[in-house]
DNA sequence: TCGAGACCTCACATCAATGGCAGCTCCTAG
DNA sequence: CTAGGAGCTGCCATTGATGTGAGGTCTCGA
């Protein structure tokens, strides 16, 4: 049996998530708590490292649903698999920065004619 | 008078923006149309230019809302404002691709927590 | 015992450009 | 004359993490 102490409002401010942020955690399936017999969500300390690790997900650009793909591997050691998932994730968002540094080039393409000044607006 | 002769489909043909995108352009202020005695839109030769540059505005990562204020500027050929919301647009794309690079410094951290074959679930 | 505060669920708003559908009018070719 | 195609408006959906608020329950301290 876990050790089940930590309150949500205590978890939101020992992570820095919000309460309304844990709940979506939860409802994502990123996060689970027990609950107390009124209810209400009773984490366990892990929960503190865990949230830490969701959140450090969300800081590198990953989805819910991906750090919900994520977790289990983490937890079942699965390195294949993860390397797999994360470097699919890691070519997503190099394409991303790519898209926008082809928007940079085009944004300078629009400035170019912008200032240019044999421009006229029907060009 | 402004020459009408082109409807809105052929103007879609024209420009390879959709029907819908070029309502959606007329309701976001960047085009005008007049409309023939049935109600239907009728846009002038320049319309065509008007959207390749409203979609130059787009492809460079440009919101409706800022393309909205530098058509006007351009017309006006308001050479210092114009550069002024041009370099502002530009900071912020370079700020969203700084981002995206520390999102993808911290993919990299995450890959090698995961990937560290010392690593339990723990930590 | 009462009030405050922490918690619960449910649900809607956000941002933005675009897709898509329903129900309508209008024009034109056969 | 009629069918079909093009246009019209208006509306809802999408994506995704989070904010926000209503309305209710529960618990603890004064």
């Amino acid at each position: 049996m876990v050790v089940v102490i930590v309150r949500i409002g205590e978890l939101a401010a020992r992570t820095g998530a919000s309460v309304r942020s844990l709940r979506y955690y939860e409802e994502q399936g990123l996060l689970t708590a027990e609950r107390d017999p009124a209810g209400r969500r009773r984490y366990a300390e892990s929960a503190v490292a865990r949230v830490a690790l969701i959140r450090r997900g969300f800081s590198a650009s990953l989805s819910s649903r991906v750090i919900a793909d994520l977790l289990p591997l983490l937890e079942a050691e699965c390195l294949p698999r993860l390397r797999a998932l994360l470097d699919a994730e890691r070519e997503r968002l190099e394409a991303q920065i790519d898209a926008m540094t082809q928007a940079r080039v085009r944004l300078d393409e629009v400035i170019a004619i912008a200032t240019d000044p044999t421009w006229t607006c029907d060009t």
